[in-house]
DNA sequence: CAGTGGTCTAGACCACCGG
DNA sequence: CGGTGGTCTAGACCACTGC
């Protein structure tokens, strides 16, 4: 019998992903309340619960007071991806990690970067190009415009020692961000410093990051060719 | 003093958050122990654990049994993006949705598509080009090819009522799978599908499902140009 | 070995919201 | 209104792992 069975949430949820694969329990349908599967798994009702909630949590439960909870119709699939700290990355291939400051001057940022950087007035802001290179080849180039209004102390960074992408991690403290790829055909600059052709595919990563309320730096990472992002869910 | 407070575990986990983002217990170092935290918020053990495990989960804080709780170091951050059902997509913005099969045969997959589906003898599968689109403007061009031996219902669907899409998705309950982004070049069968310029820059996206222990489907996406993926953390 | 987080329990109350 | 999930509690035992 079911008697001597481990009891745990990760059990429950094993149990309730098994049924709902097999589609003994299917799209869209109620499968019993938290207290009958507390009985019927021999558990504590706040066992079920956690593993339900994590399913709920997964897309794969939709749950609603007194409406009981339903099989999700559409598995809002997730993927999750972290943000690449670009020398962990390199390193973590085994291969050598470098990078060259192209350019590290005080610009007046055009409108969609003062936009997203939420700067209402049009002032100089600290304005780098900076290209990452694994085992001394180009890996991604690098467009950075840091609110150094916010973050003064940028201003007497030594980029030479730490890069800009790694001063920032250790001296601010994000809060969050927002991410968008997007795929573009290298320009002639671009082509020029990934050395590769010009018009090749490549991937692109914007990001901008917050700090309390305040808006830290925007980046543009243009991936070398045939980058991929890897995820799994 | 404190005692009036709302008690709860998203209370503790923004007063948490507080004192990472103030500094006030900074990267690297020690927490206090549940245990203590428990008595200075006035709540229970149990509660402090829901705050703090959901901390660890987001990456700000690194738990260990016996070594304690430390604020992350390198704040893991993990940015989620919700797998577009397109037609949802589409017409989430107010727009007409539409595709267009180009193609549908029994063909042998190439050596890179036969190795994603797990396929060991090289057998002919159903292999699909269709265009998706928004108010008749071209959106995505999806090229699929779907593991029909483990999925034979696929070969009698009538995809004219329902896109392939939508069809594995109501048919075949998905277990998981692997994402892969990418950047490349239009070529001149894809810019004219797609109706852009030869070369143009398009995001890519690469997905296999698996259900069970079988591989169902590779599709790759190809977005029209401009198409971005956002997201947020 | 002993301290820490991880989990489970039985019971309770509450918030929400469908009928 | 009443059923359901959401949360909290006090206490207990366990699993891991640093010392």
């Amino acid at each position: 019998m079911t008697e001597d069975e481990r009891k745990s949430w990760l059990t429950v949820q094993d149990e309730v992903r098994r049924l709902i694969r097999q589609r003994d329990w299917k799209p869209g349908e109620l499968i019993p309340h938290e207290a009958d599967l507390a009985r019927e798994f021999g558990c504590a009702r706040a066992t079920v619960n956690r593993a339900l909630r994590g399913l709920a949590d997964a897309g794969l439960l939709e749950r609603r007071r007194k409406a009981g909870t339903r099989v999700a119709l559409n598995p809002v699939r997730r993927a999750e991806f972290s943000i690449p700290i670009i020398r962990e990355e390199i390193e973590g291939k085994g291969q050598r990690f470098g990078y060259r400051i192209f350019l590290r001057e005080m610009r007046v940022p055009p409108p969609d970067v003062q936009a997203r950087l939420q700067l209402n007035v049009a002032q100089p802001i600290l304005y780098l190009k900076t290209l990452y290179t694994a085992d001394s080849r180009p890996y991604v180039f690098e467009e950075r415009w840091i609110n150094s209004i916010a973050v003064p102390d940028v201003l007497d960074a030594d980029f030479e020692v730490l890069s800009p992408n790694e001063w920032l991690v250790r001296e601010v403290a994000f809060d969050g961000g927002d991410f968008t790829f997007s795929g573009v055909a290298a320009t002639a600059e671009e082509a020029a410093i990934l050395t590769c052709r010009v018009g090749e595919g490549l991937l692109v990563l914007e990001r901008t990051t917050r700090h309390g309320g305040l808006m830290i730096t925007y980046v543009r990472l243009l991936f070398h060719p045939g980058y991929q992002i890897h995820t799994r869910c």
